[in-house]
This record gives structure tokens, C-alpha cells and sequence, in this order.
RNA sequence: GCCCUCGUAGCUCAGGGGAUAGAGCACCGGUUUCCUAAACCGGGUGUCGCAGGUUCGAAUCCUGCCGAGGGCGCCA
């Protein structure tokens, strides 16, 4: 419940006893905050309908609607539009309640659901590179929203970990170090000992090995014939392949445990591709059997075309002629998994734009083979790709990938440089300065991406994820941080937050239309899962408490009712921001 | 060829069928005996790719065209 849906209930009541559906009733936030706090454009949309022209209709309406404790004014004015302002003491008390409540008004959900938010999806083998940072960042986002509102969330990395590129590693070392047991189809661990507990590479290595398999494979059929081989020895349980991919699997994890923690981007599941192995066989025979999937080519497809489709759907690839398994199957599978043993009511596939032919193809598959009944929901939440200045993907100017960690290292110097430029840094201490300049680097880098809407596709450009000014992450901690420190020496004066007072200035005003705005904002990210919802909403909340902070003195205020008025407000506008920032996926210092 | 996404200020991007399309950056000027100047205040920018259509009303919905990117069974 917020302010507007109090609102839009007092319009909908109103269009309904002039006998009109209640959802031309919908208010809106004013578009013209000078006229008016909100606006209603329900007369214009239900003219028509109602065979009455829009200001009759809007005067009729406002007629019904009797609510002097909320509303201040109401007016009609150019063809039929209703402005409407509330009263200051509707509004003090609205942020009064949110004061006093640990949710700040929002809601938990009536329903819970379990939602998996599937996201990050790195590669094994592979260093996490700039092509990593959205999927990891809008993913954390949706599931800390989802999961304050109330639902069940789980963060599963789903790491790609079995399928072609193993086998393609697996053959690349092997003719690397031929001479490793791994390799050695007579080595037998009952006799000959188990196999090294040290990895023979590391992830330098790997990552070094994957483009030179790749390229290999690309021109000699004699190689990829080898490395289709591996994999389906692989997934067929080779006990000296399993051995090596567990080292492949360790070295990655332990990459990506360090970049993604780096980032504060916190996975409840570390599965992949290879947890539901034991699935794939079971499920492609139970899906041959029912006559949803069928042989074609030697291979195993499942028909997921529609007669309404309007372009020709390709079947989803299940086994390849060799036996081996596809991302298709463990996708499938794992669609499964989470049907089975986690009780999945939603899946949110935080995945690349680019793959969103495949995911359509899958929930078909899905669907047809029941794997998931009507009542589970699967949604491809797919996001753009980062680009260079010339739309083509993000390249190092040495033409290699920029690597996470390093970009994550470069922002976090940007923010030492400039906090070590500010005079108040110099009484910080080695260890608090280095946390700040951790904070404000994730900040500029999580926000700089979660301000542009998923599914653009945006311009990579170093010096803005490197800018502390103007609309980004770290506006948004400064604005906590002086509040942080008034409510401190407040504290230290024996100041405490009182009962909100109606506004007398403007600035304390907007700052309070803002603030009372949350539940609607959340409700609105879930449903668009998108993050720059909720950026967007806090760049304001920060920018409105900007202009009440230069415009009012809280600390120095005379009216004692009043300050303590303004400490509740400022408080929280912390409260909101701390909020917002988490749902963001960032952390506010306590000073900077 | 077919399908998907996108095209908004010099640049990077927001924008929920509504009134006068907004931010940040960049540029110019101002604000600090006062709670952190990573801030605030002021200054001007637009054929919303083009053309139709639906609508009282379209950047927003539909169609076509132009341009960019992506996808289209044995990669992920």
C-alpha cells in the first residue's frame, strides 16, 4: 500500500458509482509537480465509453471523491486531466509509518513463491572478463529484490562446466602433457594410486588453452572429432577424465569465488551443468519413450515448433549423434532438479539476450515433455550486450578482454586516488581507507551498469564506471554518508528523531512525496525485473534529500519539534537509501 | 531469406497512451566564517530514424521502409 494506491482506490471508488470500471481511476504522479502532487487521467480514457465529454466526467468524479484528511485540492484542468494534492498532514504521517516500520511500508509478499534467479553463468576454464559483469550484476539485484519482497529466493550460478569446452581442455592438455595418468586409459586407482591431488594447470593456463583448442578445433575436424570424444567420455564417467575436471572445476570456482565476492555478488548455489549428470540419461529415454523427443539424424531432438509460430522454430537438440549431452539437455535437466528437490514455483534466467531462441525452445521442451506444469513459471530475463564506442564487444585497446578483476582493481583505485585528494582522508586509517575505496569502486561500477535498462545494449566507457560524480553509485553513499553524520552528532548533542511534522518547506515536501513513493517502485522493478527501476528511484531520493540538506539546517534549527521532525525525515531518507542500495547490490560507508 | 532487440540533446542514457520529452557528462557562471563542495543554484540545447495508421491524445501501440546489433539442430 502506498500513497498513490490510496489514492487510485478513492478514483477507482469513484469511477465505479458513476458506473464506469474502476481501473479508470488509476493516479499517477503528477507530470507537472508545480500544478499538483498527482494526477488522474481517467475522465479523458473513460469520455468515450461513458458518451460524456471528459471535464463533465471529471467533475462528476471529483464530486464523489470526500477525503479531506488526504486531499488538499483537486482540480480539473486543461481537457479533462484531475490534479490532485494532498494534504501535509497526510503526508507526515505517511512518512511517519514508514518511520516506524521495519519494512518501511513495503509489503512482504501475500503468496510467497520460490523463485531461482539463475544468473552469472560463467564458463569453467574461462577468466570472468567485463562480458561477465551484467548478467552477475542485474542477477544479484533481482534476487535481493525478490527476496526482500518476501519470496524464497535462490541464487544458483549455474557454472558451464560440462559440456564442449571441457573436452576440448581435456584434449589440449593432453597433447600438452601427454604423459599425465589422466590420459592413461590402463591407470587404475585401485592399483596404481589415486590420481595428484595438485591441479597440472592453472587458471593462467587454462585460459591460455582455451583459444588455442578453439582455434584448433576450428580447423582440423580431426581435433573437434577428439574433443566431441572427450566429452562424451567425460559424461560417461572416464574415472581419469572426472579427476582432471575436477581440477579444471576447482582452479575455475576459486577465480570466480574471489571476483564475484569482490563484487558482493553471493551465490546460495554453486551448481553447474554437471550436478544433474545423473539426470540426462534417465530423462532423454523417459522423453523418447513418451514420444515427446525422437530420433533425427542419429541425434535426439524434441519438436517444439508451433503451428502458430510465425517463423520456422528449430527442434532442441537433446543428444548429439555421438551420445554426448548438450547445454540443451542440462538445461532441461536442471529445469528438472529444481522442479524435484527445490520446489520451484519461478525461474529467472539472467542470461544474455542472444540466447533467448534457445531458452523459448527449452521452456517448450519443458512444457511438452512435463517437466513443469502450468503453474511453474520460466522467463528468459535477458539483458544487452557491452559494447565498445564502435558496437562491437568490449575489447581491451591490446584487442584481449579486459578481465573483471582488473576492472574491478581500476575502479577501486580511482576511488583511493580521490578520496586520498580529499583533505578529511588523511585521519582515515590504512585499513578503513581501503574498505571505502572497495565500496565506492563496486558502487560506481554496479550502479554505472543498473542505471541503463537491461536490455539496451550499452557503451562500455572505463572513465564513467570511474566517476564519483553526478548520477552514480557513489552520489547515492555520499547522501547516506552526511546523513550518517548528522544523525551521529545529533546523537552526540542528545538529539533523538521525533514525530514527523507536516512540511513547511519545499524541499522537506518533495523530499517526502519522494520517499513514500517505495512500495510502488519495488512493486514495479519485480514486475519489469529491472533494476535501473530502483536506481533511477534512488538517484532521485538522494538528489531530493540533496536539495532539503542545502536548504535547511537540521542541527542548527531553533524549533526543537521541528529538528526532531527532521531527524525522523533524515533518518529515514537512510533508511530508504540503505535500502535501495542493498537491493542494488552495493554497501554505504560510514564516512568518505 | 526469416526472426528478435534497438534508433531520444554534442556524448552516455532515462522516459508507465496524456499537459511544456527529461537526467548525467561536457561547456559557462555562481555558492564554503554554516550538519562532508563526491554537494547545491543558475544558464540551452531536440525533424524522439523516416512514412503511414489506431486514438480525443503517440517517443510510447500497429504496419511498412531505412540504419545498427544479435539469432536461426550436432558451440555455450
Amino acid at each position: 500500500m502506498s500513497l498513490r494506491s490510496e489514492l487510485t482506490a478513492l478514483f477507482s471508488a469513484a469511477f465505479a458509482e458513476e458506473g464506469l470500471d474502476p481501473s479508470f481511476g488509476d493516479v499517477a504522479v503528477s507530470q507537472r509537480p508545480e500544478l499538483a502532487d498527482f494526477q488522474c487521467n481517467g475522465a479523458l480514457a473513460a469520455s468515450k465509453e461513458a458518451q460524456r465529454s471528459p471535464r463533465d466526467l471529471a467533475l462528476a468524479v471529483v464530486g464523489h471523491i470526500d477525503a479531506p484528511g488526504v486531499i488538499r485540492e483537486l482540480s480539473i484542468a486543461g481537457p479533462g486531466f484531475i490534479n490532485i494534492s494532498v494534504t501535509n498532514g497526510a503526508l507526515a504521517s505517511w512518512v511517519g509509518a514508514m518511520k516506524d516500520d521495519t519494512r518501511l511500508g513495503v509489503e512482504a509478499a501475500a503468496m510467497p513463491k520460490t523463485v531461482i534467479v539463475d544468473y552469472g553463468g560463467p564458463n569453467m576454464s574461462k577468466a570472468l572478463h567485463v562480458g561477465h559483469l551484467r548478467a552477475a550484476v542485474i542477477g544479484e539485484s533481482i534476487k535481493r529484490l525478490f527476496r526482500f519482497l518476501g519470496h524464497r529466493t535462490i541464487g544458483d550460478i549455474h557454472i558451464g562446466d560440462w559440456g564442449m569446452p571441457v573436452g576440448q581442455l581435456i584434449v589440449e592438455l593432453e597433447d600438452r602433457q601427454p604423459g599425465l595418468p589422466y590420459f592413461d586409459p590402463e591407470y587404475d586407482e585401485a592399483v596404481d594410486g589415486p590420481y595428484p591431488a595438485e591441479s597440472p594447470v592453472d587458471l593462467d593456463d587454462l585460459s591460455e588453452m582455451y583459444p588455442a583448442i578453439t582455434a584448433r578445433v576450428q580447423e582440423d575436424p580431426e581435433v573437434a572429432e577428439r574433443a566431441r570424444r572427450a566429452t562424451f567420455e567425460l559424461q560417461n564417467g572416464r574415472p581419469g577424465y572426472l579427476a582432471l575436471w575436477r581440477h579444471f572445476h576447482d582452479v575455475s570456482v576459486a577465480e570466480q569465488k574471489k571476483d564475484f565476492g569482490a563484487l558482493d555478488v553471493e551465490f546460495d548455489v554453486w551448481f553447474g551443468e554437471s550436478t544433474v549428470n545423473e539426470r540426462l540419461e534417465p530423462m532423454v529415454k523417459r522423453l523418447l519413450a513418451d514420444g515427446v523427443a525422437r530420433e533425427s539424424d542419429g541425434a535426439v531432438i524434441v519438436d517444439v515448433a508451433e503451428p502458430s509460430d510465425k517463423k520456422e522454430f528449430p527442434p532442441l537438440l537433446l543428444t548429439r549423434s555421438d551420445g554426448s549431452y548438450l547445454y540443451s539437455t542440462t538445461d532441461l535437466a536442471t529445469i528438472e532438479m529444481r522442479v524435484d528437490d527445490l520446489d520451484m514455483d519461478v525461474a529467472l534466467y539472467v542470461v544474455d539476450a542472444r540466447q533467448s531462441l534457445h531458452f523459448e525452445q527449452v521452456f517448450r521442451a519443458a512444457r511438452r515433455g512435463g517437466i513443469v506444469g502450468d503453474d511453474v513459471h520460466l522467463e528468459h530475463v535477458a539483458f544487452g550486450t557491452v559494447n565498445d564506442a564502435h558496437g562491437k564487444p568490449f575489447r581491451t585497446r591490446e584487442g584481449g578482454v579486459l578481465r573483471l578483476g582488473d576492472l574491478i582493481d581500476l575502479v577501486t583505485s580511482a576511488a583511493r586516488s580521490r578520496l586520498e585528494e580529499a583533505n578529511i582522508a588523511s585521519d582515515y586509517d590504512g585499513a578503513e581507507r581501503d574498505r571505502i575505496a572497495r565500496q565506492v569502486g563496486v558502487a560506481a561500477l554496479k550502479f554505472g551498469d543498473l542505471s541503463n535498462h537491461r536490455t539496451t545494449d550499452y557503451v562500455f566507457d572505463i572513465d564513467r564506471f570511474a566517476s564519483f560524480e553526478g548520477k552514480t553509485g557513489p552520489y547515492l553513499q555520499y547522501s547516506a554518508v552526511r546523513i550518517k553524520s548528522i544523525l551521529r552528532r545529533a546523537f552526540d548533542e542528545g538529539l533523538e528523531p521525533g514525530a514527523v511534522l507536516a512540511p513547511t518547506v519545499d524541499q522537506e515536501r518533495a523530499l517526502m512525496l519522494q520517499l513514500v513513493r517505495l512500495p510502488e517502485i519495488l512493486d514495479r522493478a519485480a514486475k519489469l525485473r529491472a533494476p535501473n527501476v530502483i536506481a533511477e528511484f534512488a538517484y532521485e531520493v538522494a538528489t531530493d534529500f540533496s536539495r532539503f540538506y542545502e536548504h535547511c539546517h537540521i542541527l542548527n534549527e531553533e524549533d526543537v519539534a521541528r529538528q526532531a521532525s527532521w531527524l525522523a525525515l533524515v533518518a529515514t531518507t537512510l533508511d530508504t537509501l540503505l535500502l535501495l542500495v542493498d537491493l542494488l547490490g552495493f554497501e554505504v560507508p560510514d564516512r568518505m
